[in-house]
DNA sequence: CTTCCTGAACAACTTAGCAC
DNA sequence: GTGCTAAGTTGTTCAGGAAG
C-alpha cells in the first residue's frame, strides 16, 4: 500500500470517525493516514474472527500512533500495519482470556468464563456477591483466634513469611504451623455447612505464581504427563545427569525401610532429603514392577 | 545459534502427629 | 492451644539434548 493509496482511501468512515483536522502525527504521517492504516490492518486481520471491527481498528490505531511517537526513524507503511496486526492479535488474546476462553483446552470452562458471563448475562449489575463476601470475611475474622489473626495479619503486612515470623518472635516452622492452622480455620468457616475442598496453591514469591489458574493448569498438565508415561521401560537419557552418591537406590530403600529417616540418610550421603526420597521411590517402583 | 523441552536437584510450603 | 519435627507436596533452577 503506497502513501498515495493511503491518501485516496476514504473507506474508513464507518469503522473509525474521520478526524476533524488532518493534523500531523509524526514522521510525515497525518491523522487521516493513521486512520486509514488502522482500518486496513483491522480489515486484513483475518485470524481474529469474532473481534469487532471498530475494536480492531481502535486497537491498531493506538499501537500505530504510539509507535510513530517512539520510532527514531520514519517507519514504512508495511511496518505500521504489522504493528497494528500484532496489537490486534494481543488484544484479541487478552479479550478471550477475560472471557475465560483462552488456552489450549478450548473445552475447559474456566473461572474467568463463569465470572465474566455471570455478570454480563445478568439483567442488571448487582454488588450482591461482593457484599456477601465482605460480610462473611468480617464475621470469620472475628471468629478466628487472636493468634490466627496475628499470623494472617503479619503475612499480609510483610508479604514474607520469614520476616513475618521474626516480627512475631516465632521460628519459621512455628509460624508455618500457625499459618496453616489459621488458614484451615478460615477455610472451614468460609465453607460452613459444606464439605471444604482440599487446600490448593501456595504463596510462592513471584507474580507468575500468584495466579491460581496458572497453578491449576500447570498441575493438570503434570498429571496428564504422568498418566501418559509408560509404567515401565527405560527412562529418557536427556536431562541433568544423576549425581553419584556412592550408594544404590535399592540400598537406600532398605535402610529407609529399616527405620532410617530420609533426613538422616540425606545427611549421611551429602544430599538433600528430596534426592533421597526420589531415589527410594524409584527403587520401590522398580521392585514393585519387577516380577518375582 | 536460539529456543524449547526434559529430568534431576534443590528449595519452599503444607500437613499430620506428637508432646507439653 | 501451641511449638516442633518429619514426611508429603509442589514450584524453581540448572544442565543437556533436540529441533528449527
Amino acid at each position: 500500500m503506497s502513501e498515495a493509496s493511503v491518501r485516496v482511501s476514504s473507506e474508513f468512515g464507518p469503522v473509525l470517525p474521520r478526524p476533524r483536522f488532518d493534523v500531523l502525527v509524526a514522521h510525515g504521517y497525518t491523522a487521516s493516514q493513521v486512520n486509514a492504516l488502522s482500518v486496513f490492518a483491522a480489515r486484513e486481520c483475518n485470524w481474529v474472527n469474532g473481534m469487532e471491527m471498530t475494536h480492531r481498528a481502535l486497537t491498531a490505531w493506538s499501537a500505530i500512533a504510539e509507535h510513530l511517537q517512539l520510532a527514531p526513524l520514519r517507519p514504512e507503511e508495511t511496518e505500521l500495519i504489522a504493528i497494528g496486526w500484532k496489537a490486534i492479535k494481543t488484544q484479541h488474546h487478552h479479550d478471550l482470556k477475560t472471557r475465560g476462553l483462552a488456552g489450549k483446552d478450548k473445552a475447559l470452562l474456566s473461572r474467568a468464563f463463569v465470572r465474566y458471563w455471570n455478570s454480563v448475562s445478568a439483567p442488571t449489575y448487582s454488588p450482591e456477591d461482593m457484599i456477601v463476601d465482605r460480610l462473611a470475611l468480617a464475621q470469620i475474622w472475628r471468629a478466628l483466634l487472636p493468634t490466627q489473626r496475628e499470623v494472617l495479619h503479619a503475612l499480609a503486612d510483610y508479604e514474607d513469611r520469614h520476616v513475618a515470623a521474626r516480627a512475631l518472635g516465632m521460628s519459621t516452622a512455628a509460624f508455618g504451623s500457625a499459618l496453616n492452622r489459621a488458614r484451615y480455620a478460615f477455610f472451614e468457616l468460609w465453607h460452613q455447612h459444606e464439605t471444604p475442598s482440599k487446600m490448593w496453591g501456595a504463596d510462592r514469591p513471584g507474580s507468575r505464581h500468584q495466579n491460581p489458574m496458572f497453578l491449576l493448569r500447570q498441575r493438570r498438565r503434570k498429571a496428564e504427563k504422568r498418566a501418559a508415561q509408560p509404567a515401565t521401560g527405560p527412562k529418557a537419557t536427556i536431562g541433568r545427569p544423576r549425581r553419584d552418591l556412592g550408594v544404590s537406590d535399592a540400598e537406600l530403600l532398605d535402610r529407609h525401610e529399616s527405620g532410617e529417616s530420609l533426613t538422616s540418610l540425606g545427611r549421611v550421603f551429602g544430599a538433600c532429603r528430596d534426592v533421597i526420597k526420589i531415589r527410594i521411590d524409584s527403587a520401590r517402583n522398580e521392585r514393585d514392577t519387577t516380577p518375582a
